[in-house]
DNA sequence: ATTAAACTTGAGAATGTTTATCATTTTTCT
DNA sequence: AGAAAAATGATAAACATTCTCAAGTTTAAT
């Protein structure tokens, strides 16, 4: 990947604000300072990044894909109804729906677990 | 929700194939039964019944939204290059990444947890 | 510094997925 | 059987995402 100022731009607007931004609402951010910049343009880098493994897609079957700039170890806790995706560490993983009761005001309906990778087929 | 012969075509073709369909691969095998069915029809009890947590939609940031007929606890394992989902039992969630490669020869690169419901703002 | 190759961009078209609309048909309840 | 509620098929519309390509940047080697 070479340098460049969009790029970098849309890496700052993901890392600096943990709202888990989708690509619509990392364009609206990235307007104020390009304002010429095009959407494609920060879906193409997006991806990228998160081909990369600098950022993550969040994927929530509600809604559109988002972003988050944090890699280290936690999960995320998403609203059915306003699509917002939480942090949640690993220690408030124990005890869960009612840690998270208490501490959110979070009503747990499932909870997902997902692995990716590459299977035996796609390997070859 | 009232009885019809469409949503129970659907519910039968999710449940008895642990194939985890996409609503066009549905949409495919209803239409054998119901050469007239319509995908609008497919994508809306599909929906339906994943509110009454009959089914359960499955999200992979890759690809279309797929569903699963199995409720009971388990995880998912999902190709980043052909996106198939294959299904994970607890036990083997036990020293994860080389048990996966032993069981499945499936390579992992990530997992995600998420958990989904509603949040204390929209609960209101 | 100049240059060529590789990469990136903006604009917009194209694709793909999902939802909405609505007249007609089916199901349910009496 | 008949009225009310729900579901359907067809199609249009909305939305999210990717693709294309000419023009502009960045990189690394002269």
């Amino acid at each position: 990947m070479n340098y460049s100022q969009q790029r970098n731009c849309i890496l700052e607007i993901v890392m600096s604000d943990p709202i888990h931004p989708t690509a619509e609402q990392v364009y609206e951010k990235a307007r104020l300072k390009y304002p010429n910049i095009s959407l494609g343009t920060v879906y193409r880098n997006l991806n990228q990044l998160s081909e990369h493994g600098i950022l993550k897609k969040i994927c929530s079957s509600y809604g559109s894909v988002r972003f988050d700039g944090r890699t280290d170890a936690h999960f995320h806790m998403i609203c059915k109804d306003c699509q917002r995706v939480f942090d949640v560490e690993l220690g408030e993983m124990l005890g869960l729906e009612d840690k998270l009761m208490d501490k959110f005001g979070f009503q747990v309906s499932e909870y997902e677990i997902s692995i990716q990778g590459v299977c035996c087929d796609c390997k070859k």
